[in-house]
DNA sequence: ACCTGAACACCGTTCAAGT
DNA sequence: ACCTGAACACCGTTCAAGT
């Protein structure tokens, strides 16, 4: 576990170090001492890099917007959108701990401000008026967010996972107690095919043209 | 902090106890030693009421959902979805600890399921295809969860708030770093009468017009 | 049946002391 | 400047023992 020490250890290192734990095991698991373990030092040495494990969690979001795509060609901004949509969403699923950090973080890094920015402009230069690139924002991130949260608490990752756990449940739990999940478990989940993350994109496009109507009117 | 005990203590007794803690200050502070105190026992006595903490989280998620109304007029369908999100944001921002939890929750309990298969329903009734209630479903959840979630991790909450510290950052960042954050902050964000929340239902709507058309479609 | 003390293997963080 | 040992005030959980 323990890694040889190079001649200094700077912040970036921990940091890294940090998001390959919480990768490996969950946000929970990555204590101050693992780090520092990790890291080859003792968790006191750490609070020399860091003021405390606030600030960890901070720099740790903050890598992964640094992560996030915002594609250069912006000829047509839906696509461009769509591309950061689908960028956004890979690397809060790579780092499955993100989202769940992000609504105790107040204190956005420098990758999350430049991440902004650059969403933003594409907008304005697409068009939108000024309040009207916020909504756009604030709609995309919405979904973005919202669709990746339900995508993490889902008990299946592979449609025959899911299949077999829709099974399952419609065994234990009466039918009439929850109708329409039954028949959603029969009828939807449980035919071939069937896949929660395919849905991203379609839904993706219904919000997009919504905003479309939004950037034409200012 | 330690109430008098009643003759004896139920499951439901301990999970309203978390709930409140967790309101109080924090999942954070919500440890099993605190709850104990709070209901009036020992740490190892709550062990007789529930397996771990892990059923505990699952138990304090169940009741959020519980507190989500889903209205019983239905002959809008538009209007019932928009007062469930309504609800379903109060609820979230009332308990702001429960989104930050949704993510490691895959077990859903019993108010949860009793929501999903009425807010299903209620889409079915309306015309949705099986397909088009899932899509419509996910849409909106995935809506109100993203915009809740960027809500709580907005470092201010009144607009006077949200003008100064605006005005704190544009001294901080230089303009030429971040110029669309910088143009957003004077001209929306400082704005007399700004309010992000305000976005909610706008958005929302949006949201519905684009549903709308999968309905009619399936 | 319900509760507990003692114990175990952990936490984040401070502080004074080492090199 | 960088690291550390010892210590403090916490965690969740198990287990054997009490009533």
């Amino acid at each position: 576990m323990a890694r040889p020490r190079q001649s200094a250890l700077t912040k970036e290192q921990v940091v890294r170090a940090a998001v390959r734990l919480a990768d490996q095991g969950g946000v929970a698991t990555m204590s101050m001492r693992k780090l520092a373990a990790e890291v080859g030092v003792e968790a006191m040495s750490l609070y020399h890099y860091l003021a405390n494990k606030d600030e960890l969690l901070d720099a740790i979001v903050d890598v992964v917007f640094g992560e996030i795509e915002v594609p250069a060609d912006e000829s047509d901004w839906q696509q461009a959108m769509r591309l950061r949509a689908q960028s956004a969403r890979e690397a809060l699923t790579r780092h499955r701990w993100a989202l769940g950090l992000m609504d105790s973080r107040t204190t956005p890094g420098p990758a999350t401000l430049h991440h902004h920015d650059a969403v933003l402009g594409c907008l304005r230069r697409a068009g939108f008026s000024l309040p009207g690139a916020a909504q756009a924002f604030a709609l995309l991130d919405s979904y973005i967010y919202g669709f990746v949260l339900q995508e993490l608490s889902l008990p299946f990752e592979t449609s025959d996972e899911a299949v077999q756990l829709a099974d399952d449940i419609l065994q234990q739990m009466p039918a009439d107690e929850y109708p329409h999940l039954a028949e959603l478990a029969v009828g939807h989940v449980m035919q071939p095919g069937y896949s929660y993350s395919d849905e991203f994109l379609p839904s993706l496009d219904l919000v997009l043209d919504g905003l479309e109507s939004v950037r034409i009117r200012g």
